[in-house]
DNA sequence: GTTGACCTTAGAGCATACTCTACCCTTTAG
DNA sequence: CTAAAGGGTAGAGTATGCTCTAAGGTCAAC
């Protein structure tokens, strides 16, 4: 698959995705006689990946640290355990600390609908 | 408080109390005679609620936003509402993907290990 | 009154993650 | 053969969020 197609379905700026390449994001791109690059099914899968943990806020660095370890061919399977183990651990801390704002927003919305309501004839909003 | 005190007691540069401070972060910020900065007690709390924030992938911009809303003075009730309402949508949806990160991260890890130790000593993880 | 600690602003510099431009090569259609 | 579409690289430019430097004002102690 050229550049354009992958461009196409993943919604990826081609040169974004050639940064990616670069940034070692994606690694089985293949290269034909023209120099042009050919990518392998699957990568539409990894840039997937890559967006919804870039989404998540890793950082390109973190991705690929993960995306290698999936992959375990060039690392160790209990370094690559350890490794999922801390970023599951990560992951599971930042879930607590979601949930927790997740709370105050959802406090601070019932507060501010009550305020709304009760001034609701009475004026401007300013507790 | 001068920004010293808050430097020490929040952990944050200097440098980037006043950037924050540009950004529209801190706002009862006043001034001395001899034109220093002088941060009210809270300060301290309103610092680390944006460094929280911050941690868990919120722009500045939406901090500010945020934190607009909570203090709710310059902002209609209905609107802070409606605001908070979003971002808590926002949240619980980022919490709803963390945790299949966390899931397939935790698959992961026990892949790795029975791999490890199935392969412990046969030699060379490689699947 | 001068040293040293602390403050000020303006603006430079840096890392990350794109995003785009310039310029040139390859392929395909007419 | 040539034009248009698509590909390649290198490198410049942008936004965000710091982080630091330079040049200078303020203040308390000696």
């Amino acid at each position: 698959m050229q550049i354009a197609e992958l461009e196409q379905r993943t919604g990826v700026n081609r040169h974004t995705l050639r940064y990616y390449e670069k940034a070692g994001l994606l690694q089985e791109v293949g290269r034909r006689g023209n120099n042009y690059r050919d990518y392998p099914e699957k990568a539409v899968e990894r840039v997937a990946m890559v967006r919804q943990l870039k989404a998540l806020g890793f950082s390109l660095r973190e991705i690929r640290e993960v995306l290698d370890a999936l992959r375990s061919d060039s690392i160790d399977c209990e370094q690559g355990a350890v490794l999922m183990a801390e970023k599951k651990a990560a992951v599971d801390e930042k879930i607590r600390e979601w949930k927790r704002v997740s709370a105050l927003l959802g406090r601070e919305q019932k507060r501010l609908e009550e305020s709304a309501a009760a001034l609701r004839q009475q004026g401007h909003c300013n507790r």
